[in-house]
DNA sequence: GCTTGACCTCAAGTGAACTTGAGGACGCAA
DNA sequence: TTGCGTCCTCAAGTTCACTTGAGGTCAAGC
């Protein structure tokens, strides 16, 4: 590896190749977040980018939410609640936590109650979808338009009765 | 409301207008959905949808599913294990139902640890995202190329130490 | 002096999951 | 018979989350 350009105001800080190869996502894909506000780099005089080691925090956090469907711009507003040059203090830390907290938990409330509904379907011996419930909370974000419905505005509830 | 065009042969079963109303989707997503071979329909003498109760538990299910960030060609594979004109037996339901539940089991699992994971940076009084372990199970996908990249297709773990 | 490698920008392409729109059929009711 | 409501098909548009590509900069090494 030669030595990356640049002068090393801020050896411990990484170029763009360095992130993405610890944080296993592409380059460009740094470029996208970056320019999507998601994360924050400084420039070097050979106009390079340089990212404080706390980034590579960020950008697991983007990943993990988003793998588990919570789109960019909702992880955007959330981290939003961060500050950008420093370290979090506790408040903002805790108000970041306290968000994610509350809509994790309700994710997971429905991922265990689709697991335990199908569960319950042999459980009880009905052998058939048509009468368990099906529980779906509100998650009224509504949203109308083209486009994909990641992370579902759903405007009604599912209507679930017997066959 | 006018009666329906088609005549009644099963009575019961619903319109694409009445399915949309049902599963709180649009029409134009129960077309795509049936496009996709995820439900299916007889038609009536006037080339008329027409759905079994039963895809509207169906509907529910993929809708569950979706916004809990599982792509629909998964869902796809998991519910083709169903059988289309009947009511499933208890070996196929049983089937499905694992599938299910050791994928669902595994994202349970996913956002516990971010959750903790959050709620352990404040308990630890760290107060910063440097210190503390996230946590990145083995999800290989590999999937490349353009696109979105949803139920994320990691090739590497996150790598993550302190700052 | 030339190549190599890592980086830069900006525009355009891509796949998933839909929606929107144009143009048309059917059947009932005024 | 004109209108309304519900349905049909097929093509094209849209958003999100990226990737790919073209064309260029910069510093180090042969």
């Amino acid at each position: 590896m030669p030595p990356r350009p640049g002068k090393p105001i801020r050896p411990n800080d990484l170029s763009v190749g360095e992130m993405a190869a610890r944080a296993g996502v592409a380059v460009s894909t740094l470029h996208f977040y970056e320019a999507e506000g998601l994360i924050e780099s400084w420039r070097t005089p050979a106009n390079h980018r340089r990212y404080d080691r706390r980034e590579l925090r960020r950008v697991a956090v983007i990943r993990v939410a988003q793998s588990l469907g919570i789109p960019l711009a909702e992880i955007r507003d959330i981290l939003g609640g961060l500050p950008k040059g420093r370290a979090p203090n506790k408040a903002e830390w805790q108000a970041v936590s306290v968000a994610w907290r509350t809509e994790l938990n309700a994710r997971i409330a429905r991922l265990e109650a689709l697991r335990d509904d199908l569960d319950g379907c042999i459980g009880c011996g009905c052998l058939s979808m048509e009468t368990c419930p099906l529980y779906n909370p509100a998650d009224v974000k509504g949203r109308s338009g083209a486009g994909p419905r990641t992370w579902i505005d759903r405007e009604s509830q599912i209507d679930h009765e017997a066959s």
